[in-house]
DNA sequence: AATCTGTTCTACACTTCGTAGAAGAACGAC
DNA sequence: GTCGTTCTTCTACGAAGTGTAGAACAGATT
């Protein structure tokens, strides 16, 4: 899957953080105002349209042809695509156990705590994604 | 930090996998020999040599070069750089329990066994690597 | 039909990565 | 100390991915 690139992020995001699906000009806008930081510069929409049509092709945003200003929206939650991520590095180790040692061995006291309590309170109904 | 490209693996595999840094040549034999499952194509040591100065400069691999033919050993041990990687796409996120909610959501059930272990355990000392 | 708005096609520059030859540097043999 | 061998560095190029956007095309509106 790999890692993106800056504006495919920031597309990305601006879908994740959306509650809705979003339009190309709508994405456009949200990328000016919201993210950037210093910049301002406006993107052309033929520029966020292709970026668009790429995490289609990736498969993690989706669109609906059906309207007429398309709609997009990210195919999953960004807590979701973050921890699929996880795991694909995870899996991607020879070595599990050692790298999730590892990985405990630097999380905060308070994530600590936190999965302590995830993993007691064991509410596995989610036999959700595929 | 990125992802890195094939050859870059396979050679951080490699020196992962010596428990002695090696040098340029012998990463060359271990790679047509070890790896590559069906290849059997030799690289050029250049090639070798060019990926590891790549991979030295992403600080991946540290170099020895007191000795004549230098001597490559990984900077950090394979467990550590995953779970490095791993914090660091957690980190980049803004939901951070929300994406360990999903994550254990998707652990196998000894992964979570390990888990619970390992946040039981006594406190890992383990101050190490800076 | 003409126009406006949104989408697709095509394109280019820049970076990363695989790949390696040519040139340079160090070290042992003589 | 010079010669040859061995190793490293420099330089380079092609493929892929990404940021960027104009040109051309399609659907809706009047």
């Amino acid at each position: 899957m790999a890692q993106l690139g800056d504006l495919e992020r920031s597309i990305m995001d601006a879908l994740w953080a959306s509650e809705s699906p979003l339009t190309a000009t709508e994405l456009q806008e949200s990328l000016e105002a919201g993210s950037a930081g210093v910049s301002g510069k406006q993107l052309a929409v033929t520029t966020v349209l292709t970026v668009l049509s790429r995490l289609e092709h990736k498969g993690l945003v989706v669109r609906d042809r059906a309207v007429r200003p398309h709609l997009y929206r990210a195919s999953s939650s960004h807590a979701d695509h973050t921890a699929e991520l996880m795991h694909e590095i995870l899996g991607a180790s020879s070595d599990r156990s050692e790298v999730l040692a590892r990985f405990l061995g630097q999380v905060s006291p308070e994530e600590a705590a936190t999965l302590r309590g995830l993993l007691n309170s064991p509410p596995r109904d989610s036999g959700l994604s595929a």
